[in-house]
DNA sequence: ACTTTTTTTGAGAGCGCTCCCAAAAACGGC
DNA sequence: GCCGTTTTTGGGAGCGCTCTCAAAAAAAGT
């Protein structure tokens, strides 16, 4: 069991320079040469030592997917496992290594951001639905850290990959009014999200477009989470609207929850339309109606696009990446027609 | 900025060696001394490079979490994320990272392994819910990789950490028959998954020590997904139990969905018990009484035991470490009472 | 003041690899 | 078969760090 390339090499009767070119596919190898190399590494068990590797050529093949505290609470929402399955399957594609990171509230982020990026285990890193007011962005920004945010970041030099949330939404929206609803609520994600805020600007167009006034008191905030979504809806309860776009599948579970506990039944009572499709979306009862966006696959291509960046990074300064992803429509149970 | 030991050297006016002894906090440097490297350290803004401890460490503080092909497709399933997340919060305390791996069927397993496992960029291994035919186990002790596993593996080198799924499917099925209930079928785990077994053994002696008739037509093997659950209770119709424990809260998911098609009320015409109590099982109608296993809890622990191992890895051949955590019978709505 | 002991510091080697450059071998043309 | 070219190979340096060992400095003892 040689366990360094001196060793190989000896066994070859070659020196540690051939071993080398042949692990790496150098083409100025002696086909005889090459396969005695060959040979010998197979032979005695050899497996190149990563670590030496990645200190010579400064590449790990391993990039950081981090997931800042204001969502790490969601993790029960199937977003991110499902977000995390794409990437990590284009990560096993290209032959690299996904670490994981919470960053999550109690701890020293500026510490944690210290540990998890200035080592220097990480190629690169993709950044899933940072706040705003997070100061991860711009701590990347100012250290050049090639990264990809997941979910549109207004800023002129950060790639990005979104859904099409404002479409999304209006799509959403559009389809309630379609349907003959007049009073239309909806139960936003969090404002200091951009996907929050996008979501919810796509319920105002849709209202606009069709000369539907927007009335505040029928917008409340909620948080993702389902009990935060059941909170809202409690509070939107008095207003009664006769429909309600939920910016997510996991707030619409909570408000069907609070609806069933006031006796409202959907979509007899009320409509609702959400967002994501993630998969209980369909196993509850009434299936929601919801707009599906491409989750995984938005996690695959955030780890493509960071890679590609890796790539040509001699070009340095090229303009910054940004992808659109479609929404759909899914027409389930939870609107009905009135 | 300086980039080395070297630079930051110069700046301070000592050597190297006294730099690293600063950084790595070695009692033998004169207090005046100390706070000069310090004053350089922070002036320069310096961050040693871990690839190059590593190198010479052959510490990584890197952990790799494995979840093999069987269970990627569970991934919407929050059982993963959730033990992720007791994963990745026990690293953080630590100062240790998480590097994710999910072993999918497509890929070459075998080389997937090389490429995660013998690279060096694992200081140790977490295997999540190994199946007993999958080569991974195996493997990684022939290779002496420290390595822990989440769920029981029958091997006495092994460590384990997993919850009492015996017990807790004993006290699920106890349940059932405690409300009256006597025909009581199961829908089973995957069955060449250790869980699995031990639920479905956990329901035999149940109804062994109350002198019930084990029916074999009331068994019926799933996969703990949703749709699965589906099609076993589909199967189990026509046998006509008067109750069911479901050996996940996903399967029962599915298992109700089938009975809604059928027509059949949960929990009038059929009690069902489940197991794992993730956070849907209280938000889905009716409720679902389950058995609460600490999924988190199991995440974070089996952290602690590998960074434990890792510690005293001097002493070697320590025997396994086992720790089986309790179960919890959680009542709500879906078994009544007849 | 001069040893002896202890504390603090510096130099060197080495972790296992890649990459550059020069030496050696193979090839071609005459 | 000899010389110039091209291909193939080997040796050395170096990536940034830790760690051992010996030298230098400080402290202690006589």
């Amino acid at each position: 069991m040689a366990s360094t390339l001196e060793e190989v090499a000896q066994l070859a009767g070659v020196s540690r320079s051939t071993v080398s070119r042949v692990i790496n596919d150098h083409p100025s190898v002696r086909p005889e040469t090459r396969e005695r190399v060959w040979q010998a590494i197979r032979q005695s068990g050899y497996q190149p030592h990563a670590v030496a590797r990645s200190l010579v050529t400064s590449r790990t093949q391993i990039i950081g997917m981090i997931i800042p505290e204001t969502v790490t609470t969601l993790f029960t929402d199937p977003f991110f496992p499902l977000l995390l399955r794409g990437a990590t399957e284009a990560c096993n594609a290209h032959h690299y290594q996904l670490l994981l990171s919470l960053f999550n509230d109690s701890a020293d982020r500026e510490e944690m951001y210290q540990r998890v990026l200035r080592r220097g285990y990480l190629d690169g890193v993709i950044v899933a639905s940072a706040s705003l007011n997070d100061p991860l962005v711009p701590a990347l920004l100012r250290d050049r850290i090639p990264f990809i945010s997941i979910g549109r970041y207004p800023h002129e030099k950060v790639h990005y990959i979104d859904v099409d949330n404002l479409g999304g939404a209006q799509m959403a929206v559009e389809h309630l009014i379609r349907l003959g609803y007049q009073r239309i609520a909806t139960i936003t994600g969090p404002l200091d999200m951009v996907s929050g805020q996008d979501r919810l600007e796509g319920y105002r167009q849709a209202l606009k477009a069709h000369r539907i006034p927007v009335e505040e008191e029928l917008i409340i905030e909620g948080d993702y989470t389902e009990n935060g979504g059941m909170a809202a809806m409690q509070r939107l309860l008095s207003a009664s609207p006769e429909a309600v776009f939920v910016a997510s599948d996991m707030m619409a579970l909570g408000a069907l929850k609070a609806l069933r506990q006031a006796g409202w039944q959907v979509p007899q009572d009320i409509a609702l339309v959400s967002f994501d499709d993630v998969p209980i979306a369909s196993a509850i009862e009434p299936a929601l109606t919801t707009i599906r966006q491409p989750i995984e696959r938005m996690g695959a291509m955030a780890v493509e696009m960071l890679l590609s960046r890796l790539e040509d990074s001699g070009g340095e300064e090229a303009p910054a990446h940004r992808i659109i992803l479609p929404t759909e429509l899914v027409i389930r149970a939870s609107c009905g027609s009135p």
